[in-house]
DNA sequence: GTTTAGCACTCTACTATTGCGAGTGCTAAC
DNA sequence: GTTAGCACTCGCAATAGTAGAGTGCTAAAC
């Protein structure tokens, strides 16, 4: 079991691995033994090749078939064995004119989102979590809708707007409105929204006792428009692009299955739980197949790194594909990205 | 060509359409005389196919199978055989209580598509066309950015809001922005958008000889915003559901077809131009197969409706599906759900 | 003239059957 | 430890045969 590879049955893994990602065929160890470079025959091939099918690295779809990796070779082979294909100079530049705009981050993440999928020829993705850190309130204001019904916009980090409606145990006019948001902004303003959540409302609110009427109530307010975990914007904030690419890949063809991850595509939900698996370990991250433990992603991998500024991550970006791909390419795509997207966000702050 | 067809091969073809719709499968001179009711044998139906199929109205796959209906098939038999089933208290009932809610159009939209998916168990799809006449501006405002690029927000209709992001030519301080919407306000709200886009600003304009400076200003920047066929506003009126059902569907199973089709549904614009066309003629229209120009649904059909106050078009809603659906029953389902949206927009006013 | 029965014909879908090629695992020799 | 040789397995494609469904046509019946 906890067998150590030799290093020649490291290299046919390798070897083996790219051919089954190149041609999408199993491979025979004629071909492997010619393909590896080594000097050996087929026959000792073999038996490397059996050595690693008892490590569950390799599996043979039938007996007379060649081998094809496991997700646990897939795992050997980018863990350790991959070399990656740097990005031509020519890439980056594309890359770096999809972020020159000054848009809003939806439109940035949008625009890298399209970025990714173009580049893999697979499917696209990027989180910006509500939870970010580095948000900032820049501006509050209430607005009286029709019954007890009240419109609060939140402006967001120079950028992005944020509606919510709250309700309310009265009607209150414009004039006491706009004194209600006059405090909160007093009191919020550039503060950021993790702390707004998590601290200092209920540090407002345990200071009340001397307050006015309206401060109290202003808080209330506040507190229903921070507290939402209101699903708009929850949907809002991850960007997925390219999906039907994903049609095109024979390994998933199959339609119950395709049909199962276009749904969770629509759903959101439990792959942004993933991804928010993700916002713990810094850096790329990949999965393989079923190791997300998500059934839908089965026959799929996904490439993720987080983005950051000052080492504090503030989304995820990644690809979504055939367990078959491009790792060598995909993977300083998607990290190189991540890290133009860090930077750019720094810059832009 | 122009020659009529006879009662009986009606009828004929009537209980032909039902029988693929139900089963799917080509239908035999045999079966059909069968069920047909009429008192014929199976020669004189293949006699009256033999004509049928001469006017274009049904098929055979190849020689030994039975005949399908071709669109032109259908297009009579959607026209002038079809016999609707209308719908339960129950069913209506539940659409009912998806209608009661207080969201916003957007929620609203959402709710709807979902219901008209849940019960074609097809997709479901709602339009609220940006141009809606009856979208009357509740209020403007300005909030400054970094640089020279102002958020402007609009309220509309009691429920909805709109934020676009316009450049200007200098720095404006908040107090000057207040200004711009205090005089804004004052000329617009409660002001129809259409008559806001097409009329007010220019009238205010061409009066603006007199004017202040800032109200100049003022006017300009709203002629930015209003103007603005901006493509996010144009992406969100339009709400799909259950796409993913579509997968289900055998004759759907051309994964390029599929593939098509579902980039169509992402791009939207193929698909909002399409119902575009459908405001101008009120009440139900149905498109079948690639009748309405559009490669990529081919094999489907669209049943919308628009939905109306007061004898004005707000929208569009439907269900897309394949060819091959059950008429009878999707179509009551669409012209309900349109009435009693008009009638829940006309009570919510 | 319309309707019907009869019949030869066509085409698909299904089921063997076969042969080929690819690749394996094992064994024995190097 | 490595290699060559060899029997064996399996999938795939081609072929052929069969059964079933349904047609078109013709000639007779109404």
């Amino acid at each position: 079991m906890a067998e150590e590879i030799g290093e020649r049955a490291q290299h046919l893994l390798k070897v083996l691995v790219e051919s089954y990602i190149r041609n999408g065929q199993p491979v025979g160890s004629r071909l492997l033994a010619r393909d590896s470079g080594l000097d050996v025959s087929a026959a000792t091939v073999r038996n490397a090749m059996a050595d690693l099918e008892e490590l569950g690295m390799v599996s043979s779809p039938h007996t007379s078939a060649g081998r094809i990796p496991t997700n646990k070779g897939y795992r050997m082979f980018v863990d350790s064995l991959l070399t990656v294909k740097p990005l031509t100079d020519r890439e980056i530049m594309t890359l770096n004119d999809q972020l020159g705009g000054d848009g809003s981050n939806q439109e940035l993440a949008a625009s890298v989102s399209d970025y990714l999928a173009g580049m893999t020829e697979m499917a696209g993705m990027v989180m910006i979590p509500r939870t970010a850190k580095r948000s900032s309130l820049r501006h509050i204001e209430f607005m009286p809708l029709s019954d007890q019904r009240i419109l609060a916009i939140l402006v967001i980090n120079e950028k992005d707007v944020q509606n919510t409606v709250i309700k309310v145990d009265r009607q209150y006019t414009t004039v006491e409105l706009q004194q209600a948001a006059n405090f909160l902004n007093s009191e919020l303003v550039g503060r950021e929204l993790f702390d707004v959540r998590h601290r200092i409302l209920k540090e407002l609110r345990e200071t009340k006792d001397g307050m006015e009427q309206m401060m109290h109530q202003a808080i209330s307010m506040a507190e229903q428009v921070f507290e939402q975990p209101a699903s708009k914007s929850n949907a809002d904030d991850f960007i997925l692009s390219g999906q039907t690419r994903l049609m095109g890949f024979e390994e998933l063809s199959n339609m119950e299955k395709l049909r199962g991850l276009f749904e969770a595509f629509n759903e959101k939900q439990e792959i942004l739980q993933l991804l928010d698996s993700c916002l713990g370990g810094d850096g790329l991250q990949i999965f393989i197949g079923d190791e997300s433990g998500y059934g839908v992603l089965d026959e799929c991998s996904m490439v993720t790194s987080s983005y950051q500024v000052d080492g504090e991550v503030l989304g995820i970006l990644g690809v979504i594909g055939p367990t078959r791909m491009a790792y060598e390419r995909v993977i300083p795509i998607v990290d190189v990205t991540a890290k133009m997207v860090s930077a750019a966000l720094a810059q832009s702050k």
